[in-house]
Formats: structure tokens, sequence, C-alpha cells
DNA sequence: TTCAAAATCTGTAACGATACAGTAACAAAG
DNA sequence: CTTTGTTACTGTATCGTTACAGATTTTGAA
């Protein structure tokens, strides 16, 4: 009868049918919000039982906490952001990559948002953008650049990214790579292995920091294995299939055609079979091929191809860990990871 | 100077370094906060040249609205969810559609997130979290099936969604689709104009609707068309690769060998085209195949395979369009596509 | 000149969470 | 019996935005 008047505020009943609240929760076990907030997150100065008590109610309610409340205090967003270009994505690359990046995304409490742009845009527009409007804590590119512009606003911001490819500016981030260096090398001795001398590459285009990787790589193979490289002139695998199909034919009806091509991609591999056949030649016959591949279409329909693995789905684990160690403060040294071409065949 | 002290409270200067709200554009046009919102919603009850003092200000200091500010007051989350099975994604079919659904959210207010989910858990899961936890404002799923849990849980609660693929429950609900009726039907009649009538289909796995469609072309176009049916035995798209080459390369080995060969996908028809080698058997001679396919890897490899190509890219532009069309709460009836299969060669 | 209506503009409260600066109760130390 | 310290908990202010209910000024009709 007799109880204190107390000036404790106690916490009005919110409204059942929407969401649970911490205001629910504070109501349902007679705690203040803050103490709900505080024993959810395991603060030194809240009670063992309390904590029990409160986490056995946010259980039964369903309670999660709303984002939107939590992003406007704190500024957190947990949001990765994945930035696309769309024409890149026609191709098909990268769907491995977003599994692999929601792989590792799915046990944390990030959320992956795809931000898309447009070849005929300047890249750094999306990067601006997520930077500009705060839309993501941590974000990840592809397509690097040796001076990446995007690389270079991020660092001088200090935020949080990683990089599918590398740069070659002097700075050290994040990233995740292939080694492309290796890829040309291999590619070339598995050519000269089979008794291959003339040997054409059908590179990534020349502004692509892999571009570089690959043809070191290649060259390296020429020079280790005594073979010679047959210029494929003015094409690379920003050329149309169509394009680079015919291209090929007429390099293969030559005087100096090539015994053995190599192709950085399966796609553009696609074409050089074609041309190849065009041109009247049979694989593994007048001509050995290798070629990089991220799904196995190949090996299924050429065998005859020599292929060697880029695992994507890997890319996107990697890079997801990476962002998310910068997001939490790690230091970059280790977060440089490369992977290597598989011998598929 | 004798002005009227007014009670109008001065809005403080914002600090320079963040980013701008509308706090700062208030501060620097004198006018209310209030006053900067309705304007930039161009509100009717504020005065034209206000709205473009206000507009021209917002775009001189960069002035985005604070999403997380934004979706705690209004409760508008301004995303859309596309729901992945990741299992699915390595085989990399949604990729272009996830380029079409970009293109439709790059012109709008809409941001793509990918919420994943493993084919070893419940469906059903992540559509629950979205719903539970209001990630979103509208959902896009796929693999429907004739009696989809999921659908029916979002129509009960009302929620926006498209669905990739149809469902027999009754249920009006947007979605796209492709006609897969007419491609089982389309497949059929080019065999038989080729002079096939014993005719195998490698079809979707039996719990997803447009496994009823296909089949349904299917025979009607045996009907039709005068054709008998091949038993491909317990195998159908859910299949690894290696077991339906397998499977394929023991019936086409077999006494009631098919010379037509119908695939419910491009990576089906990969596998299909090893099995017919396999047993010795030559393509467009010995046996004709009609595949439906997303790229055209085929055509390059395969040309002799007859192929019918399904737009993904265009799927998630539908789709995309759909759900905006339901969150602005236009009518379902309108929602519904249908897109058909596009002979290439 | 007066007063209602229209045209503009504004302050306050609220969305849900958390940082911060407390308060209350009780035990141990002096 | 005070002081100090520890433990456990709480209220207030705030993030940026918008709904709502005014407030002020101007216009126009009577």
């Amino acid at each position: 009868m007799t109880e204190t008047a107390k000036t404790r505020t106690v916490v009005a009943a919110p409204s059942t049918d929407s969401r649970p609240t911490l205001k629910t929760i504070a109501f349902m076990t007679g705690l203040g919000i803050t103490t709900v907030s505080r024993a959810l997150k395991n603060a030194p100065d809240i009670g063992a039982e309390t904590k029990e008590r409160v986490r056995l109610v946010a259980a039964q309610v369903g309670y999660h906490p709303n984002r939107a409340g939590v992003r406007l205090r704190t500024g957190k967003t947990n949001v990765i952001s994945l930035i696309l270009s769309l024409e890149e994505e026609i191709i098909g690359l990268t769907s491995p990559m977003v599994v692999g990046i929601s792989e590792i995304l799915a046990s944390t409490q990030y959320h992956l948002v795809i931000t898309p742009y447009s070849a005929r845009s300047d890249p750094l527009d999306p990067v601006r953008y997520v930077l500009d409007t705060g839309a993501a804590d941590g974000v990840i590119i592809s397509r690097t650049e040796p001076k990446d512009p995007r690389v270079a606003l991020m660092m001088e911001r200090n935020f949080p990214f990683g990089t599918h490819g590398r740069t070659e500016m002097g700075l050290t981030h994040p990233y995740h790579d292939f080694d492309n260096e290796r890829f040309g090398y291999d590619a070339v001795r598995r050519l000269v292995e089979r008794g291959r001398r003339r040997i054409m590459l059908l590179h990534p285009p020349p502004y692509l920091t892999y571009h570089l990787h690959m043809r070191a790589g290649f060259e390296r193979g020429l020079r280790d294995f005594g073979a010679i490289a047959v210029p494929f002139n003015n094409v690379d695998l920003d050329n149309s299939l169509a394009d680079i199909r015919e291209a090929c034919e007429a390099v293969m009806r030559g005087p100096d055609a090539p015994d053995g091509v190599i192709s950085g991609s399966g796609g553009g591999a696609v074409a050089l079979v074609a041309g190849i056949e065009a041109a009247g030649r049979k694989l593994a016959r007048d001509v050995d091929m290798v070629s990089k591949q991220s799904n196995d279409f190949l090996n299924w329909l050429r065998p005859e191809v020599i292929t060697l693995r880029e695992d994507f789905r890997l890319a996107g684990r990697e890079l997801a860990k990476a962002v998310i160690a910068r997001i939490e403060g790690r230091s970059i040294g280790e977060l440089q990871t490369l992977s290597f071409p598989i011998p598929q065949n």
C-alpha cells in the first residue's frame, strides 16, 4: 500500500502490432531502456541475472535492433558496397564473387549492397557517392588501374575498402588478386611443353593493372622457355567476341601464324577457338591453346583447350574478410592476398 | 535598426567538416529546417522563390538526405531486396538479372541489397527476415514453386514483391516469367522440322513451377507434331553435369535412343553434348538438340545446337519495375509479364 | 476599415538507438 | 558514523528527418 512514490519514469506500453523495440523489452522487464540496450550488448555494468532476463525476453518477442536507429545514432551503416560496372557484369564474371562475399557476410551483421555504374560514366562517381552519402562502412571495387583514382580517393579519406586487383601508386591497401604474372608464365610453359614456339596472347586492355602482370609473365615465359611472341595487333579483351574471332582468323591465315595461343579470359577463348577453326586449323593438332577460366564450359565443350582456373568465389571471400578487417581497424599489411592459377587439365 | 525582437529561433551553425544536413541549408538560407525540408520535396505551401533558393544552396553544398533519418522517421527503407540462393548463383544465371534490376533502380532512390540463403536452409528464412526486420520496401524472389510458401506469406502480409516465375495457388501477384510452355512446344517443333521423332527432355526439377510449364509445352508439341517422348529417367537439371552426361551417354547407347534432345538450360546442354559425343553420336547428323540459353557460349562452340534465348536482364528490369509499382500502390493486374523464347539460329 | 481566407513559413515531437553523466543502494574502510 | 568505493541501474540529449499543429503576413472581399 504505502509504496514510496518514486520519481522513476515508468516506460509506457508500446503498441503491440508493430515491431518490438528496446521500449517493448523495457516495458516487459520493468527496466529502463538504457539498461536493456546495455544488457543486450553485454556491457560490464549490468548484472548477470538482468542480462539473462533481458536476453530471454528479447528472444521471445523476436527483437532485432532497428537499423535506422543504430545508423542514425552511431553513424555505422553495417553495409558493404560492391561497386559494379554493369557492362562487365553482363559477362557474368562477378556472380561467383557475389556468392563469396555473401558467404562471409552471412555470419556478420553486414549487408551487401550493389552500387552499379555504367562504363560510359566516370568510375569515380559511385565511389564518391558512397563516400559523400555515407552509404556504406566499406567498399569493394574491381578492375583496378595502375594509377587508380578511386583507390587514391579512398586512401586519402581513410575509408575502408578492398580491391580486386592491384595498383601501382606506392600506396599500400588491402587487395585480393589473381597472380596473372604466374598465369602468363605458366601458360607459355604449357605451350612450350607441347612443342609450341610461336605464341600469341589475347591480353586484357592495357589500362588495367593486370595487363601489366599478364604481359610480364608472358614475356618472362618466352625468355625462360625460348619462345617468341606473335603480335595480336590492337586486339584485347575489350574487343567484341566477333572482332576477336575475325582478327584471330586473319592472323591464323597469315604467313606468321602462331602455333600457340593464350587467352586471358574464358570468353575470349571461345572467340579464338572459332577464329582458329574458321581458318581451317585444328586445336591440339595445328595449334595449342591455354585459357584462363572461371567456370568449366570450355572443359566440357573443348577439352583440348588447356585451362587455368581463377577462383572468383574465393576472391569474394577474401575481399569481404579484408574489408571487414579494415572496418574493425586491423592493419593493412595482412590484408593482401594472392590466388594462383589452378590447372584444370 | 529597430527590428522587432522576434522569438524566432535562429538555427545554429552546424559543424563544417561533416555532411550537410537540412540544418546546414536552414542556416545558410536563414529559413527554418521544416521549410527547407518541404521546399526540397516541392510542397505546395512553400513560395516559388524560396524553393529555388533552397534548391540552389542544396545543390551547392551537395546535400543528400540522410537515409537513416528518413528511414527512422518514415519507415521507408528505399531498399529492394533480391533474395538469392547461393548455390544457384554459382552457376551465374542471375548475374544478368542483377544488371537488369540495377538498370532500373539507378534512376530511382532505391538501392539493391542482396539477401542470400543457402539451399540447405529454409527458403522462407530470408523472406521472414526481411519482413520481420523491415529490411526492405520490396522483395524479388526466384525459383518459384506451385505452392510457394514465400508468396503466401508476403501476400498475407500485403508486402510488395515480384517473383521470377509463376505459382499455382490462385493468388494474383506480380511476376515476370519466361514462357517455358512455349519453349517446350517450339523446341519440339524445331526438332520435328529436322525430321526428328523420338525426343528426350532434360527438364527442371519437378518442384519448380516452370517444370510444369515446360513439360506441358513439350507434351503439346509431341501431340501437335506427332513425335514421341523418350524418358530421361530421374534425371533433371538439379543433377550434376557429370551425372547428366553419364545418364545421357547411357540412353544414347541404348536401344531406344532419342534422335532429338531438348535441354532446359544452357548448362545442361553442355553435359548432354558431352554425353552424346561420348556415345559416338554426332550432333546434327545422328541427333539434333535444342537448348535454352542465356549467354551465347553454345552458339560459339557448338553452332549445331539450336538455341532459344531467355533474357534474364529483361527479367530483372521487369521485376524491378513491378516491385516499385507495387510499393507505389499500383494494382497487381498490370504487373504480370511474360517473355518469349528468342531463336538464336 | 475590418475581417476572413489564402499564402508562407515555423517550432515541437517523434521515429529507435546509444553516449554520457549521473543516481541509488550497499559494503568496506577509516 | 562518516567517507569512499563499487555495483547496478537510469534519464536526458542527440543523430536527421518529417508529420502536425500552429503562427504570421498578405490579400481580397465586404
